[in-house]
DNA sequence: TCGTTTGAGTAAATCGTTTTAGTAGAGAAT
DNA sequence: ATTCTCTACTAAAACGATTTACTCAAACGA
């Protein structure tokens, strides 16, 4: 689009470098016809079955002579779609984000869709701003990651991992109780009673109800998780730092626990590396439980027991979904709630809860 | 953009869910003005000087009132300006791209750029196919992120971690040289003498380079790494699996080695795993240096000596060279390569050559 | 031979903006 | 009284496609 200084037509007599972009006027007025029937018979019009084989050979090697690409903008003002979708996502590198994102891409790219990305970072005014700015780019449909929406959307919005109903707005959320009873679940059955928690960061989606779910299933086997052994996470960045700092804490409190439930994996990491540090091994110590399931979950050392979210899936079908409503397949009767399953992933990092320790 | 089957005025006298976007040209006749007017004024516009106070306050109040947006489509196709990038990656949950994915925006949000992803995932088809589309849609630049650039672009084209010299291709790369004298060096001063390599895998474009300037530096320094010591990548996905592999092969060979010089930090995980199994441990026995210091490499266990690539600033970097070749700031002349430094981070991975070893 | 199809196209409107080139009227200058 | 300059606007032409509603000639049917 930008306008190089001038077109430069090499000896050879094709255009190269420096060229600027051919119009669908232009290659009319090279052929001598006009750009109705050029449209017409290019995107294979039904009208255009009364124009002669003849010269729709000619058009097609024209517009690949000449490297004819019709302008998705002109087209997508005039036939008001632009095949757009806009992500909103905290932070790009957390490896949540990037890992749904890639389910988004799969569902979308089949489709000739594209999206564009924009991270909040948990800021108030971008969260605030950034809807607006990517419906004044006509996106079709909003894909928010572990955001929250607050506005009454006009078009498609579908939330991963988004816990608020609101009209118009459909969730894809994975089953909470049933991870919960998974992970607290695992814990019981290896004898752990003293369980330790790390509760997400209160930007984040999932921390209620992650947290709600966890404290009910251990409360059902009657091992509640004392206020004491609870220990949010701080900090918005997406280090192992903050499940560090926060497990530093909870091994100050001196209260004992045999079991710590990290929020996420990466905090685990952290978790695992602060309990290491106070000589605490894991998994003969402390057992650990994280949650997500990311690359480098199952490569850690001690290899991760954790909660498997399928992200890729979640993002898949969030995608999915706000096509089938663009295409008119869901409207206002159709669920607003998607539902996907946890696995439990179990490796090296939780054990049977040792006899031998006072 | 997609019609909402009809405009619904609430009865509160405010339009809400299902309102179609308000036009210029509904918002000039609302106010019985014309849309020149409405333009000049909205857009602060030299030539609304003439136009008094009071009626910038009705237009203002109006658009706010209306919720006016103007049509972002619309007015790029007037202006010939999309203010948009395209970014090419192999991948999006592999770490790298992520990171340098957030380095690239950072850069284009201030200067009010989106960005549309495309990842090529290393197939032919779309590595051929991407780059066009992404022009189609009006890209005013494109960043490609370690992937091959095949064409000779006539817009604005970085390439991160390109190596080919092409033709109004400026290209971001760490000085490499510098990357394996901090490493063999490293080890050098360690004492070791008989390093192992993992080689990244062919579609990597640091592959080659990197290959070359550690080989390089060994032999400087007269501790040559034998064929049998090195070991390719084999495998697309980012995930640790390639790295444990090949190291399993590298162990197979029988042949000593008392360091290992990892592609990148995910296979110097999976490296890690390996030697472990068979009872090595790192960094007693073996030193390991993986490369580009993702999250997590500080966190791993032993955490993980590693040549950290400024990634974010890498792609900031990138982004920043697009704006500046669109701003008319850079130009022919301009240096094609930019190159970024790295650093030698010591962790855990490392440790002095034993001497108690046969 | 006249009217009707059919074949092969085209003119012009449209999408929602921006921008160039005016215009109509009021007051000032000559 | 005429010209000139402001002031406060507006008409219409872009931008590059798609699409509706034609046109004009030739062929066909009666």
């Amino acid at each position: 689009m930008p306008r190089k200084p001038k077109e430069k037509t090499e000896s050879n007599g094709h255009t190269k470098r420096g060229r600027t972009a051919v119009s669908l006027k232009q290659l009319a007025a090279h052929l001598g016809l006009s750009t109705t029937t050029l449209s017409l018979v290019l995107n294979d019009a039904p009208s255009a079955s009364s124009i002669p084989e003849e010269t729709k050979k000619r058009i097609f090697a024209a517009a690949k002579e000449l490297e004819y690409r019709p302008n998705y903008l002109a087209r997508s003002l005039r036939v008001q779609r632009t095949h757009t979708l806009g992500v909103l996502v905290p932070e790009l590198s957390d490896g949540y984000s990037a890992m749904v994102l890639n389910g988004v891409e799969a569902a979308l790219t089949n489709e000739g869709f594209f999206y564009l990305t924009a991270s909040h970072l948990h800021r108030d005014d971008l969260l605030e701003k950034l809807p607006g700015v990517l419906i004044e780019r006509q996106v079709e449909g909003i894909i928010a990651v572990d955001t929250p929406v607050r506005f009454e959307p006009n078009l498609p919005v579908v939330n991963v991992s988004g816990h608020d109903e609101i009209a118009g707005v459909t969730n894809v959320i994975l089953n909470h109780q049933h991870a919960a009873e998974l992970g607290i679940g695992h814990f019981f059955d290896l004898g752990h009673r003293q369980i330790a928690l790390l509760k997400g960061q209160t930007f984040s989606s999932d921390t209620e109800i992650r947290f709600d779910t966890i404290m009910k299933a251990a409360c059902d086997r009657s091992i509640p998780i004392a206020q004491r052994l609870q220990q949010q996470l701080e900090g918005d960045l997406p280090s192992p730092e903050v499940g560090y700092a926060a497990t530093k804490k909870l091994i100050a409190t001196g209260d004992r626990f045999t079991a710590l439930f990290a929020f996420n994996d990466v905090s685990a990491i952290g978790a695992i590396r602060a309990l290491e540090e106070v000589g605490l091994r894991v998994p003969e110590d402390v057992s650990v439980i994280g949650f997500d399931d990311i690359y480098g979950a199952a490569f850690h050392n001690p290899a991760l027991t954790t909660i498997r979210q399928p992200l890729f899936e979640m993002g898949r079908l969030a995608a999915k979904t706000v096509l089938q409503e663009l295409a008119g397949e869901r409207n206002g009767n159709s669920e607003s709630v998607l539902n996907v399953e946890p696995t439990l992933i179990v490796r090296q990092s939780t054990a049977r809860v040792s006899q031998v320790r006072i």
